[in-house]
DNA sequence: GTCTATACTTCGATAGAC
DNA sequence: GTCTATCGAAGTATAGAC
């Protein structure tokens, strides 16, 4: 094995960025195409694994023409990350306004999809200042959607915020759902998951009544 | 900004191996400042940001030197996860051996440094199939250790199985560590946190008492 | 809109001097 | 044990032809 050959460089690079280069429409075929092989390629191998060469080799182009559509590769993980943030949020609005707010809360939570591009997208914050704020923004938003519900949800259920509070249950839900992803996607690991979801949908159960399909 | 350069090349590198290159000792002062650097890049940037030449320069001592204490990258990462692991289970074992196990555990489990490097070691084995079985069996080695310690902590408090199975509360533990560390850490973001840390405190609290200083 | 060609930087890894 | 020097590959980004 070998590779890894940086991910925070002190950028030397021949950036002039001129400001008179050309740029691709929003609305490009093509460009949607690059966005998908991007968020591809995080999914499989990680956001190291995101080069100009390989996300073009994946969307089947030249890799000019990811800097033609992305001046640089933060532009490319923004414009994936809005996209893909835009579509969690509004599917987690559908969850949480379905009849079984909390059932359908823990489904989504738990799409390993979501988990696994959440952590790449932390830690590719984690040493990409120009993505941090946004994806801490979005982070923010999804919780407190999150909140709103569950405050009036557990409340309609008779659990106090001595029992637990909205915000907790949030905490918990992610942290669970985060874990799991990590260790099964990640590590190949399982020891304890189908123990833990077991109880925490036993604790549904008693909450919301058995699931009723409408996934 | 800019940069990132590769996480999981096909290696095409050189890479002949010889198998009579020069292999320094693993007591070596030099090879310890060399972990001590790839761990410190790690927490500050991200695994992607560990390459020879950076580790190098942080240890204070030419590229080539890393070469000779590690003959891949992947060796030197291996290295430094065992010695990480081995720090962290005999920590981990003191702590739940003490008077309070459950709080120590927590306390332990807490650390931020811990799991981002977790964290970080988990991305790593996402795309590096030599790394990922290691990592893979100290993970469940840590936790079955817990699992142990908690069966009959648990039962001491007349925590029942249905309460709460202890290797749930193991994972819960995991999942509220890691969640908060990746949120705190890489993004900033803090809502909720305090208000789950109490809750869990909460409990604790009931179980063990106040906790006693002893850290 | 897409491509070829190119500039420049960094990477992993090795050979061989000291 | 540590260094200099070097190879070959891959990275970001740009210019300019088509």
């Amino acid at each position: 094995m070998s590779s890894l050959q940086l991910g925070d460089r002190p950028n030397t690079y021949p950036t002039r960025v001129v400001a008179t280069r050309r740029l691709g429409t929003e609305t490009s075929e093509t460009r949607a195409g690059l966005l998908d092989a991007t968020e591809q390629l995080m999914l499989d191998s990680g956001y190291a694994a995101v080069s100009s060469r390989r996300v073009a080799a994946v969307a089947g182009v030249r890799p000019a023409l990811v800097h033609y559509y992305f001046r640089t590769m933060d532009d490319l993980f923004l414009a994936t990350f809005r996209r893909r943030a835009e579509e969690a949020f509004a599917h987690q609005q559908r969850a949480l306004r379905s009849t079984q707010p909390l059932w359908a809360l823990w489904e989504v939570s738990r799409d390993p999809r979501g988990s696994v591009l959440t952590m790449e997208f932390a830690a590719l914050a984690n040493h990409r200042p120009a993505i941090r704020a946004e994806i801490s923004a979005a982070a923010e938003r999804v919780r407190m959607q999150q909140v709103e519900v569950l405050t009036e949800v557990l409340a309609g259920h008779g659990v106090t915020v001595d029992d637990c509070p909205p915000v907790v249950a949030a905490v918990l839900i992610a942290g669970i759902s985060v874990l799991l992803a990590l260790e099964q996607g990640s590590l190949g690991m399982s020891t304890g998951h189908g123990e833990t979801i077991a109880h925490v949908e036993g604790y549904l159960r008693r909450l919301e009544g058995e699931r009723r399909v409408e996934r």
